[in-house]
DNA sequence: ACGTTACGTAACGTCAAGGTTACATATCTG
DNA sequence: CAGATATGTAACCTTGACGTTACGTAACGT
């Protein structure tokens, strides 16, 4: 699965926000959810198999610690869109101008 | 649909990459897919309501300009977690040295 | 050794996402 | 006005995401 898809749920959202406070094992977690335990056991899951958070056995527990560099290649491409967001304020009044100039392109 | 939903489907984030470049319309926007064009025209109707483009009448043709603001509230929540990936690699070696007393991760 | 604890997986149900074809609507053009 | 063009919506189907309960398995504690 792919890391946008991953990010997509907002308990795998709020799992990420707990393991970069803490890492935590896998009872942990569940335990701060409403839903079932086998609910958040698929969730690891999905996000171990997109390569957000990683686990190590410690005795009985499995210890989940995040793995934040796929969530910098999400951060690469959504900085290049919402940067150009920076770009289009610099060129607002010139481009309300142009467009009220032109009309419409396309 | 929630901003992240919006940008789980690839088809979604290609049309963000063809709108970052330049506004374009309805059928513009469908020819560069080989998806129908009802089902771009769903995706684009998911990306409205996101807030992620909007729309204006240009006569019988829509044409749809990127709206970045939601685009950064993302940015916004995936930098301060990748952020943190910042710190982590600071902290690498330490962390490279730990790992290896304690045992493996995944 | 035996029950308990911690976790994952299997099997299954439900619902919504995404695709398609068919159709409705509004705007151009001759 | 009549046909073509541009776009959205309706109806429908299929598939996969997410949830639950039931079960399997490995490590702990007594």
């Amino acid at each position: 699965m792919d890391t946008f898809t991953a990010l997509a749920d907002p308990t795998r959202r709020s799992i990420i926000e707990m393991l970069a406070a803490e890492d935590r094992n896998a009872g942990d977690i569940a335990g701060a959810f409403t839903v079932s335990r086998p609910a958040i056991s698929r969730h690891l899951r999905v996000l171990r198999e997109a390569g957000l958070v990683s686990a190590r056995e410690h005795g009985q527990q499995r210890i989940y610690t995040l793995e934040p560099s796929p969530l910098a290649e999400v951060a690469g491409w959504v900085n290049r869109y919402s940067a150009f967001w920076e770009e289009r304020l610099d060129r607002l009044s010139v481009a309300v101008s142009a467009r009220a100039r032109e009309g419409n392109e396309q």
